[in-house]
DNA sequence: TTAATATCCGACTGCATTAGTCTTGCTTCC
DNA sequence: GGAAGCAAGACTAATGCAGTCGGATATTAA
């Protein structure tokens, strides 16, 4: 249930391994994936609509590669997850036109679209800088990522 | 991103009806179907996974169909999801074995796992009688439902 | 200017999952 | 016994994801 894209992982992998390179200048797409054993064409797809979300900047020719666009902390994973993997819901009922195809009678839609932003919010609280140091609880990201609480 | 399949939609949707229902007896898949427009024989078969699950009682012959095995506050929407969609992760990482197939070289998993936990608790806080009456807000929900805090 | 490096972009294929159908058999009630 | 309903597995069709291929364009270094 609630699967998300092995493209969305990747993603996430490479902003991390950009913010922790970060003062090394920019990264090609090929050395970020022989450090994670990606397919390098699929995850330079990946940077490729990173970059046209704005998240990633690139820099073509030799020497070239992609580095953040803002500091790891001012990019949440939700953003990641929404530019690679595309304003999807949680739902099936809920489209991108909010219109429900069964004909008006699931009347499940709407408690699920709080569960929808809820979880949105969660990943908004969420940040690049969050992922690194995956071993220790990390406090600062206790402070920074904060408390989400959710009424429904 | 973040899908819900149908299945798992349908069988919220039979579950509220069921629940609405409840005084009327035993209800056949037939009509939670016609109810609702859903395909009948697919229904039929989601009714049996949430009835093996434990999730309904279900009772074969004339007159006989699917009622709720517990009180509709009692089922959580965790548990039908899980019924259905099966036991997946948010991450393609973490699977049935808990291993992550990229050599460990993924440093997201422990993050997201902590993402997949909130989630988690964040739909067993649902109920089955909080998807009855989907116009208001419904404060019973938010006392009953509860709120959800989250540390990363 | 040329060659190397790297991004950029669309089309394509194979695979897995999901949605839905079909068929057959079993159980209960009248 | 027959009708109504559940139970169960095999099967097909459609969708979406993962990954590949080929080529075009941009930038830099020599």
């Amino acid at each position: 249930m609630l699967r998300l894209t092995k493209k969305a992982d990747y993603g996430l992998m490479a902003l991390k391994y950009l913010a922790e390179q970060a003062d090394s200048g920019a990264q090609s797409a090929k050395d970020v994936a022989e450090a994670y054993h990606i397919p390098p064409q699929l995850l330079a797809k990946i940077l490729q609509t990173l970059a046209k979300a704005g998240l990633l900047v690139s820099h073509a020719g030799t020497n070239g590669g992609y580095a953040l666009a803002r500091p790891a902390q001012d990019i949440s994973a939700f953003e990641v997850i929404r530019a690679i993997d595309g304003p999807l819901f949680i739902t099936s009922c809920i489209t991108i036109h909010g219109t429900c195809d069964l004909h008006g009678t699931c009347t499940i839609k709407e408690p699920l679209r709080k569960v929808n932003d809820s979880i949105k919010e969660l990943l908004s609280g969420i940040h690049v800088s969050d992922l690194i140091e995956p071993a220790e609880a990390s406090p600062a990201a206790a402070l920074a990522g904060g408390l989400v609480s959710i009424a429904l």
